[in-house]
DNA sequence: CAATTTCATTAAGGTATCTTAAGAACGCTA
DNA sequence: TAGCGTTCTTAAGATACCTTAATGAAATTG
């Protein structure tokens, strides 16, 4: 269960047996059912996470009741609300598994006593997030320069394996449109 | 001129004596007039770079010319297209000078070498890549769920050291309307 | 100081997307 | 397999935002 996080720490970079091992020590599983939750919007949220297996989503919902999906994550990802991680505070956003799924999660006080320990932990964390903003960015610039359509074609050629885990109203909530009005754009794309 | 920078990255971590002068020593200024380009699309990004002084902005240009400014970045921050400076790929981006700046900057080498010798450099963007996900984040789920009217009040109050250097269409672009809108939005304030 | 460029405003008509409402297809679960 | 919740589709009318074009104000340059 283990070697698909030491294997994405050993992406990036080397790591010692002893790193190796204390890493498989401080990481505990965590198994989730369908529509289960991992964090919620008040809660704080002490563990950087990792996704094993499954699919979930990170959304925050407005004072309206309306549900925005920031993020989706996949086997392999990590996943987290890392405002509040970071800050402490309260939680703005709800992470729920969309399948059943499994998480590693390290708390807070050892992942900084790997900082601490090991430098490498450190240029880790800095290239994956490097790696995340930089994707961010992408949207960013996709969502003010491109169509709905062309993003939503996009999604579904770069992430088919996200797209085929999850309901087409929640990829309508992650584009930032409504379930109506991807329908009628996918209804538009069938007819060439 | 350097304090600045100094002062910024010892805002997070801690710097010993020899490694707060070979920053000095790496990183080298970059004076750039009014409307003078640091990076143009298609170069490449060979650097990292932190603002001393003035006013820049990063942005795009699609196909058919329209232009996309995807952050601003003033005195204290730090700017880049970090795709091109991460892959060495052709920059996608350009970054130009909205008032007189100057900008510290060092190469990929000499930063990648700082990297290797002290741990705290790691840390160090590692923090600051964290903050500013986290910052970009906050804006993407505040462009899918705010009203421009209600993003534009937010970046004047927040940002209000930004908006005082930029025209307004400049400001516009990066709430992602044309101008013409936003000064129909302001119209709308004015009356309260 | 005059000339020129840059920037902001206004307005009319067009397009994209939303809201609301209803019904159809699908997949669980009793 | 019948029933129920979940998801997707369709369509009409409303709203937000864009495009184009024109004007005026402000800033920059010669």
């Amino acid at each position: 269960m283990y070697d698909l996080l030491i294997g994405n720490i050993k992406e990036l970079v080397p790591l010692t047996e002893d790193e190796s091992r204390l890493i498989q020590n401080y990481f505990e599983p965590v198994h989730l059912k369908k529509k289960q939750f991992l964090l919620q919007s008040g809660e704080s949220s002490n563990h950087m996470r990792f996704i094993s297996q499954g699919c979930l989503k990170l959304y925050n919902i407005d004072e309206l009741g309306a549900e925005y999906i920031l993020q989706f994550g996949i086997s392999g990802w990590w996943l987290n609300d890392l405002y509040a991680y970071l800050t402490k505070k309260p939680a703005t956003y709800f992470i729920q598994a969309i399948t059943e799924s499994t998480v590693l999660q390290i708390h807070r006080d050892k992942l900084d006593e790997l900082f601490d320990k090991s430098h490498m932990m450190d240029r880790f964390f800095r290239i994956k997030t490097q790696n995340g903003y930089v994707a961010l960015q992408e949207r960013t610039i996709n969502n003010m320069s491109q169509s709905v359509e062309q993003r939503y074609l996009e999604f579904i050629t770069r992430y088919r394996n996200i797209e085929q885990q999850i309901p087409q109203y929640m990829l309508a909530s992650y584009l930032g449109v409504t379930p109506e009005h991807l329908s009628t754009i996918r209804k538009k794309l069938i007819g060439h």
